[in-house]
DNA sequence: GCAAATTTGTTCGTATGTATT
DNA sequence: CAATACATACGAACAAATTTG
């Protein structure tokens, strides 16, 4: 009897979940309902009610009711490839081809392109700690018509004046932006570094992805440093994804192919 | 007016703390002083409280008060390497050389040696779906005597019989067990894949981290599956990390050494 | 070492607002 | 419009953890 009661009513709901005595996507019983099933308040109540949803087990929807929440399929993504080629580049065919696989309808927003004064963060990773002036490209993903990722690239200026101009439009750039540089700057990637961090959503995204707004669902934020032949940052990509419906794959060395479905 | 009152003392905190006004580790006024200043009622700001809590921006301590969340200095992982070598293995030298490098002092727990059936999970990534016995080996790891990650590698039992009998032994490998697998059993590694998950806290988790239990900290997931040159799973490893203190990088292809040192 | 004061945690009751059916 | 269900807000009392005198 250590736990206060309304512990100790979120567990015994909590079990019920578990052994799926309350199914996926099904109502809980109301909360004037269970006051009277526990011999609780309805605060009590509430109070369980909240702590279930802190561990993202049910949701509450004004003037409906309690749901048990649905296991959703996750999106899985491979992040790693060839380090000369095509994904390296971040942007398009990879991330088309993956999610075709899996029987879904992939679709990005038009690119939106701005000329900024790059934030510390990425100034830092692009080896100009004095901050550096970039081409940033942005773009929304979403499978199904649902909001799924948003990555944005940084490139240096310089880039444009150097017979990119390209990059400054914003059009998808089919052939990767990989062999793009190659062909127009000279510049070959040779590798990259993925910083991966997990942390709670800004507006923007808890907005964009359509999260509950108390910071719950956490967003794993991927910072990809492309590297060219003189071991300069060649480019910066931060890709963020909502927890609780992506999962990622990195493969290195000699892997067999994907058997495309698990379960978690 | 459109919020509540809770969230308009949540966000005029939250604005306090962004601009340093409330510094990281002080503590704010209590719920009785907080009271008096918003005009509400104490449960309205114990509302306002748990809205800044389950942001990650502050923590209540009973009997003492409630404080804002101090930055903690990052511990950052490389899980990438050479696929054919060392730290493939997962186990052991990389993860001290990589910790001693930020002036921390890393410890780690005996390894616990088990034999059993496979979780479905691990069964599934080892391509037994129908299950299979292994050896399991569990170790807990510290830095500066704070639970820092947990990992456990699971091996198929016939590797004993084979000659892999140190698999068994409650001990460091201290050579690498790829090294040891390449040298008693003949099963080489070529590579290997990393399935990252990002999910809630099982409860033994939550108590070896030391996590708050309402499972707002989420952890980190990354099952290694690693392939022997017939395209054969020879090992599954799971490590768990705790997402607020720690951060992950992969290399691909050529790229140059860490700078060590970054902010976020 | 103990008692008092302080501070957060739990539980109840009640009233009213807002979203949905 | 009415009924239902969750959301917000207030007030009150006691419990538990911690610090202070």
């Amino acid at each position: 009897m250590a736990n206060p009661m309304y512990r100790q009513i979120a567990e015994d709901l909590q079990g019920q979940i578990k052994t799926k005595e309350l199914r996926p996507g099904s109502q809980l019983p109301t909360e004037l309902e269970l006051r009277d099933r526990y011999s609780a308040s309805r605060n009590t109540v509430r109070d369980a009610i909240k702590w279930l949803t802190n561990l993202g087990l049910v949701t509450t929807r004004p003037g409906q009711g309690t749901f048990v929440v649905e296991d959703t399929d996750p999106f899985v993504t491979t992040l790693s490839g060839d380090p000369k080629t095509g994904f390296g580049g971040g942007e398009g065919t990879r991330y088309r081809s993956e999610v075709t696989k899996r029987n879904k309808e992939p679709t990005t927003s038009p690119i939106q392109v701005e000329i900024q004064e790059a934030e510390p963060d990425v100034a830092q990773l692009l080896g100009k700690p004095g901050g550096i002036v970039v081409i940033s490209r942005h773009e929304k993903r979403f499978i199904d018509g649902k909001p799924w990722s948003m990555q944005t690239s940084f490139y240096p200026m310089e880039f444009l004046s150097r017979g990119a101009d390209r990059l400054s439009q914003p059009f998808d750039i089919e052939e990767g932006t990989v062999q793009y540089l190659a062909n127009t700057v000279g510049i070959h990637q040779v590798g990259y570094r993925d910083w991966l961090v997990v942390r709670a959503p800004d507006t923007p995204e808890a907005i964009f992805f359509q999260l509950p707004p108390d910071g719950r669902t956490s967003i794993i934020q991927i910072s990809r440093t492309a590297y060219d032949g003189n071991e300069q940052p060649m480019r910066v990509t931060v890709s963020v994804y909502p927890a609780d419906r992506n999962q990622l794959l990195f493969e290195f060395g000699q892997v067999p192919k994907q058997d495309t479905d698990r379960e978690s």
